[in-house]
This record gives C-alpha cells, structure tokens and sequence, in this order.
DNA sequence: CTGAAAGCGCTAACAT
DNA sequence: ATGTTAGCGCTTTCAG
C-alpha cells in the first residue's frame, strides 16, 4: 500500500498492477474498444480497486479539448446572468464540459484579465457579456484567440462573433407604443448604465415611438440608485407638467420606481402609469402588479452554449435539440407583459 | 480534415525566437529573478509579440496546482445560491483560481458525477452543497479524494469535512418565539424537501419553540408548489379552529403563501401573520412587508471558499480578510428581520 | 546568470 | 489483441 500522499493513481499504475501496457489501459479507459474481454474485465477491475481517474490536465496536454468553456459576465448574483448561466452550465454538461463562471463587475479591465485567465487555462471556448460592446481592447484579445467566442446580451461590435441577444430596441419601441395607445400624453424614461448596448438600444426604441407620436421625450439617463430615483420622480411630480406614464429601462429602476411611487401615495396607473423593462419573479404580486417586458433569459443563455459547442464541435456533433446549425446573431423577440401598472386589466388592480 | 486550429506558441518557441534556453523564459514569467536585465526585457518583447500565454494544462502535469476550484450545488439561478457563488468566485480570484460551478437540481447522481468530474479535471479543492446530508455514497467519494472539500450551508455528516451553514434551528425558533410573543395561538408551518438539513433543522426550531411554549404543532410538509399552498390554506381556513400565524420554512413558499393570502383577500397580519425563513429582494416593498429570518448569504459563500484556501495553502498564505485561521466548523447567526406582516411596524401596514 | 535534460500522465503511431 | 515509444509544454535539478 503506496502512501504517497494528495497523489491520485496513475494510468501506468494500473498498467502495472493490471499487467498489461499503458496502452490497453487507454483502450479500456476510451470505451475498451478492441481489446480481450477478459483483459478489458481485468483492468476495470483494477481501475475500480485502485480508484483511478483519466487526468485531464495530462490529455489536454496530448492535444485533446479541457473540455471547459468560459462564461464571463458582470455578476453571477444577478438574477438574469444566473439563470443565463444555469441554462449554460446544463448545455455544457450535456457537452461534458465544465462552465468556468467570472465575474467581472462590468469593469473592463477585470474583463480582460479573465479572458487572460481562460487563455492560459486553454478553454475550449468562450461566452461573454462584454462590459462595453465598443470595447477595442476587448475586440483585440478576443480576436487573438484561437477558441470559439459567442457573445450574450450584448453584440461585440465591429467584429464577425457570434452573438445571442434579445432585440431591445423592438422590445421598448412596443412598450413606449403600448404606453401611447393607452392614451399617455407625457412619458418617462428612465435609466442608467447608458454605455451599455441594451440600454442604448432600448433608449432608441423609446425615442423611435415617442417622436413617431409626435410626444416628448422626458429622458432621464442618470439613475443609479435609490436615492436618484426618489429626486427624479419627486422633481418629475413637482415639475408644471408631470409625466403620466413612467417607462424604467432596467428591473432595479423598476423596482425603485414602484417603492418611491408607493412611498409617496401615487396612484398608479391612476395617477402615474408604470412599465418596465424585464421581468421579475414578484412583478406579478405587486399591488398593483407590474407590467413588463419580458426576455427569453433562458434561451439566451441554452442558444448560446449551442452557438459554442456548435462552432466546437461541428454542427452535426454538438448535444442540440434540433439538429440544424443556428444562424451566427441570433436575435430574440421579446414579450409584452400587460398587467396592471400600465393601465391594463384594471379590474383585478 | 483541415482544422484552422491556431494553436498558442509554445514556451519553446519563445525560447527560440529570442535565442535563449527555455529554462530563461521559464524564469521570465515566473517574475524574472536571476535573469539578466537585458535578456528578460529582450524575452519579455518576443513573449508580448507572439501572445504568449503559459499553458496551466503543461504547468499541471508538472505538479503545480491546477488553480481551479468546484462549486457544487443544487441550482445556479436560485438566488441564494447564486449570491454563495458570487462571494465564493471573489474569493477565488483573489486568489487566482477559477470557479467552476456545477448544478446539480438536488439529484445524488449528478452530484456524484459532478465530483468525479471535478477530480478528473483535477480542481484544487471542492465546495459542495449536498443534496442529501446523509449520502453515503457522497461521502465514500469525498473521502476517497486528496482535495480538500469544503460543505456549504448543508454539512455532510459522519465525515469531518469542514462546513459553512447558518443556525437554522436558532433562526427557526427564534422566528416562532416572536411569533408567540405577539400573542398568536396557532401558528402554522408550511413546507417542503423535508430531507434537506436546513429544512429538518428549522422544523426542529419551530417544535421546540411551540412546544416550549405549550402550544400545538400544525405542521404541514407536503408543501411543493403554488397549488399546494393553496391547497393547504384554504383547508386550514375552512377548519373548524384555523390558524392565526404562519411560519413558512422557504422563500418560494413564503412568497406563495403570500400570493394565496392575497388572492383569498385575507387580512395580513389582521387575521393571520405570516413570517418566513430567508429573506428576498421585495420582501420590503410587498404591502404588507414580510417579515422574514435573514441568513447571512454572502458571508456563507465567502467563508466557506477562504476556508478551502486556507487549507490548500496553509493559514498565512491565503488571501483572507483577517489573517487568523478560523474554526473548521463554522455556524453563521440568523436575524430576524421585523418588517409587518408578523405584527410588528403596524404603523406602516 | 544560463542551458541541457529529465520527466509529469496520457495518447497514438508503429510494432509485434 | 497488445506492447513500445515518442512526445504534448512546462518546471526543475544539475552543470557549466
């Protein structure tokens, strides 16, 4: 009984303890093709006995895949990103590989370093929700890299990567017109994180419907938290003219939104309607319960785990629902949720 | 079959193109000591020109470290666990390693394979949430393996393995005893997955409270859905004697029993309380807010990973916040956190 | 200061 | 059917 301490067996190990050559041990570990049904029994056996695992790190060296795929986003907590990840880390495991989840606070520089990271650690591929879809230090290093990339939520522009998105400026464009058909005169917007591509397109959606009605545009691009939020809508209500309807670019804005609304008494829809961009596990419960704008999150996250394996694998080979091979820029439509918060179902607010 | 396989320049390569041997380049990016200035300048511009990056596979084989560490747990999308991973990823980082993270959706065999996987790619060390506290067939593998193993929120018993989990029979009883304290009766308990630890412990809690306190238990386990919540409460308050408090053991049933309540247009806390074991995003915002036992989160993901540090590096040498070791058996307090709808903060009901 | 050479564990020709 | 052997890219004695 060897105590060689923190060490796992090795493939010669069982060769020797097998008798037999390195080589059937591979065979057998490879599915046990052609080789003697007695030797093939004889070498599981000592496999088991002896607790035995393949080393990866020794395969990849020999030229095969790590079998591990990168997927680097601003934070894992974040109730999009993580079920985009949970959806992810399921087509990876079909793959049998493993997800390597970094978290990169939307910094840019953090972002580079993990790319670094995935480079020096030879993952097979690589899925990214860029910080800054413009970022040119991002495009150069991402360029140099050998390994399949397919960019989520957010396009890298400026380059052929593969991206999986959801079309923003669809999704508001609908929403702001949804707000106009109820009869709104006086929209807001609000948001932050302006540098971001889905607020960006978001906001174009926003204008595109409120110009296209001859309307105004109350844009305020500096919310934050919820402080700011509380300033704006208290100035917005102070204002000559308030805002009927309030269209927040992104959940926590939401959320914010409803709070300060709740806090200072408004009625809403009745005195201030409120829609939202993208869904929340208790926007339905809310009194009144909010409407929103709804993104595939999971199939974001499953098509472009395809997307990878796909450009890995070879379209035929990869662990695909359906076997045909995706266009390379998938964009996916949204959903208008009609609650009550914007005026609709007014019976059950 | 013509892969466009551009594979990263090899150490050797380097070696060449700058005219030295490859133990110099080795020195180079292992920080450069004992190296002439001039040739780790002249090394260092042929290693930025050919985008050199040291392969970590090669590094492994020779004995190093592989710098990865598994995150083994029932979802990823499940906030809490999530917010685990976010922490546990931070630390990670700072201490130059991936986390790779494994979602298992509670069932043993993944869980199993989930490890084996790990200990084929060779990680550094292992957190795990397990399904089943009592598994021994995850316990034998645990225990098989050289790395370092760290339990989060769930211990594994019967093994030493070093755990992170809250006092949830503490945070159970402490919960009903306030419960009782506001003069409530009948104080019911609603749940589910009752073979999970967290689950059995805070069961525990709440027995020993109404027991204490000379009251009945009215415990239902059956819990597993929206339905079943319904189900449950209207049967509850069709009986003959219904309960006047109900103390939900986790967030979705919480958050259900809520939607019930709400749907059934029974008074919070007028005619039935409601207190819930983990606290979420709007628990605040709800009308009534919902008081809820708040479990330290973060801090079970970021103790849990610095544990696993310390123990693959030694106490000194890990990227900890303080420099002493801690206990190897950790168990974070619970708070109770007073908003409405167990009675409290009736002014701002 | 620097380099030659010996492996780390595995796979894949190439033998047998 | 099975063994022999040559590396994969890197670190690390051990000599210059």
């Amino acid at each position: 009984v060897a105590h060689k301490k923190n060490k796992q067996p090795t493939l010669s190990e069982v060769a020797k303890k097998a008798g037999v050559g390195t080589t059937t041990v591979s065979r057998v570990i490879n599915g046990g093709l052609r080789v003697d049904p007695g030797t093939l029994a004889r070498v599981r056996r000592v496999i088991e006995a002896l607790g035995y695992t393949p080393n990866q790190a020794a395969r990849t060296l020999k030229g095969d895949r790590t079998r591990m795929i990168g997927f680097i986003i601003p934070s894992i907590a974040d109730p999009f990103f993580s079920s985009c990840a949970e959806a992810a880390q399921a087509v990876a495991q079909a793959n049998d590989s493993l997800l390597i989840v970094l978290a990169t606070q939307n910094d840019p520089q953090v972002e580079i370093d993990s790319v670094s990271t995935l480079i020096r650690h030879r993952a097979d591929g690589l899925i990214i929700a860029p910080a800054n879809s413009k970022s040119k230090g991002l495009r150069e290093i991402l360029q140099r890299i050998s390994a399949p990339v397919v960019a989520l939520d957010r396009p890298i522009t400026g380059s052929a990567i593969p991206s999986v998105v959801t079309d923003n400026f669809a999704g508001a464009q609908l929403a702001t017109r949804h707000l106009i058909e109820h009869g709104y005169k006086r929209i807001a917007c609000l948001t932050g994180e302006i540098n971001l591509y889905t607020i960006h397109e978001r906001i174009r959606g926003y204008r595109k419907a409120i110009e296209s009605a001859g309307l105004e545009c109350i844009l305020n691009t500096s919310i934050q938290d919820y402080k700011s939020v509380e300033h704006a809508v208290e100035n917005m209500l102070a204002a000559a003219d308030p805002p009927d309807a309030i269209f927040t670019l992104k959940n926590s804005v939401t959320i914010h939104t409803f709070e300060v609304l709740q806090k200072l008494n408004v009625s809403v829809p009745g005195s201030i309607a409120l829609l939202g961009y993208d869904d929340f596990e208790l926007a339905a419960t809310l009194r009144p319960s909010i409407s929103v704008v709804r993104q595939p999150i999971d199939e974001i996250g499953h098509i472009a785990a395809q997307l990878l394996f796909e450009r890995l694998l070879g379209p035929d080979k990869s662990r695909s629902s359906a076997g045909s091979s995706r266009p390379q820029q998938v964009q996916l439509k949204t959903h208008l949720i009609r609650r009550s918060s914007c005026g609709c179902s007014l019976a059950t607010s």
